[in-house]
DNA sequence: TGTACATCAGTGAACGCGCGTTCACTGATGTAC
DNA sequence: TGTACATCAGTGAACGCGCGTTCACTGATGTAC
């Protein structure tokens, strides 16, 4: 959060902060985590910034546009958590099994990363009325937002010969809502009881049924 | 809301009030309509119910208990619009192709109670620490709550040789994942900007998926 | 049938809280001469 | 290299708001005699 390239750690010795666009952000995302998105405060988002309240108006018209940011760095938190998975997609076998190997990742990930940080994932799909991010604040290292990442994997699959062209448009609703869905129930929902195994397992047949299904 | 079994209509004569608890909770239900859980704020809600703030407390031990009940409530109209589906699936056809009828049923009605009462719905699945609700405060009028729906129709698919027994457990959570998916992103998310038509292709596409995938 | 009384649902007033936002300010920083 | 100055990021104080919850109360209702 502080990091080096502030001027010093601890309270601050400079007048100006240096980066508190950035410090905003990073603690809109801590309160996120610990408790959502209604978690977002401005007044306890500038208090964690080491900050006077209204100093947040130098960067953020209103409490909804510092929440929008925030939303946008959850976002992109769930691309990297999606990249990370790809990465360790296999690199062998044919191309269509590798194709498919890259679309279930994707789905791991996604899953993965509403498991690891709920509060985060609820934080990414806030509804909110005017839900505008620029694009760049929500992509993950490689430049892609998560939807983003899900099309550019069936655009393999279907170059692969994995999926039949015709049933590509709808098969990124289709996929993503089961995923969406099954992340939601567990991060949620009425599957929060679930344990470990019997989560893995569920995500497992769901991911299968994905497979089959498209 | 003020139905007839209420003692007068308009400003109330009587000092007893009659009915408060269900006029709270259907205060409740307007306010999560318009504006989804967290509109359902205990003095609104009085408010509405045209009572003094303080009156809720002889019927609930806090905004939390009243919350609850509204989400049982919102559970309990979701299922009575699963149920308005299942009126609707064909009874001809052999006993394989009415209880697929009926699974697909299932999916439509949830996925139209989300469509149109997106405020109930996003409440009827709001997180709270302690979600403990009566069962028959969630029910429709045929007794089952939205997930026994889908369990009995996905039973009623095994018995009709439509599902492998062995598939039956992990079924309803696959099935459940993704229709509920689909809402949320139709309601809440990246989605609502399909159109109708869209949606229900996208819907009818999302149904086949499920059930070839199961 | 009439009266005294206990019950308890709703009243009235007040509390302290954290919130988002506004205003006029101040003083560290970088730039122009 | 040194000085005057404009900029503008962060300060300090205050606002009004709606909220959940508490307390002591009151008076309509139903019951017991």
């Amino acid at each position: 959060m502080n990091d080096a390239s502030l001027p010093k750690p601890g309270p601050r010795s400079t007048y100006r902060h240096g980066d508190l666009r950035r410090a905003l952000v990073e603690a809109g995302l801590a309160l996120a985590r610990e408790g959502g998105p209604d978690a977002i405060a401005l007044r306890e988002v500038t208090r964690r910034a080491g900050v006077v309240p209204n100093a947040a108006y130098r960067h953020f018209g209103s409490l909804r546009d510092l929440r929008e940011a925030v939303r946008g760095a959850a976002l992109a938190a769930l691309a990297r958590a999606m990249e990370a998975e790809l990465g360790t997609a296999p690199g062998d076998g044919d191309a269509l099994a590798r194709a498919r190997a890259r679309v279930r990742a994707v789905g791991l990930g996604y899953l993965r990363f509403a498991r690891d940080e709920p509060g985060l994932f609820r934080t990414a799909f806030a509804v909110d009325a005017a839900p505008v991010t620029r694009p760049d604040e929500r992509a993950g290292p490689g430049g892609l937002d998560p939807f983003e990442l899900l099309g550019s994997a069936l655009d393999a699959l279907v170059a692969a010969g994995g999926l039949p062209a015709r049933r590509r448009r709808h098969a990124e609703y289709v996929a993503w809502s089961a995923v969406h869905g099954y992340a939601m129930l567990i991060v949620d929902g009425p599957l929060r009881a679930l344990d470990r195994e019997g989560a893995a397992a569920v995500a497992a047949h769901l991911l299968d049924m994905v497979e089959r299904g498209l």
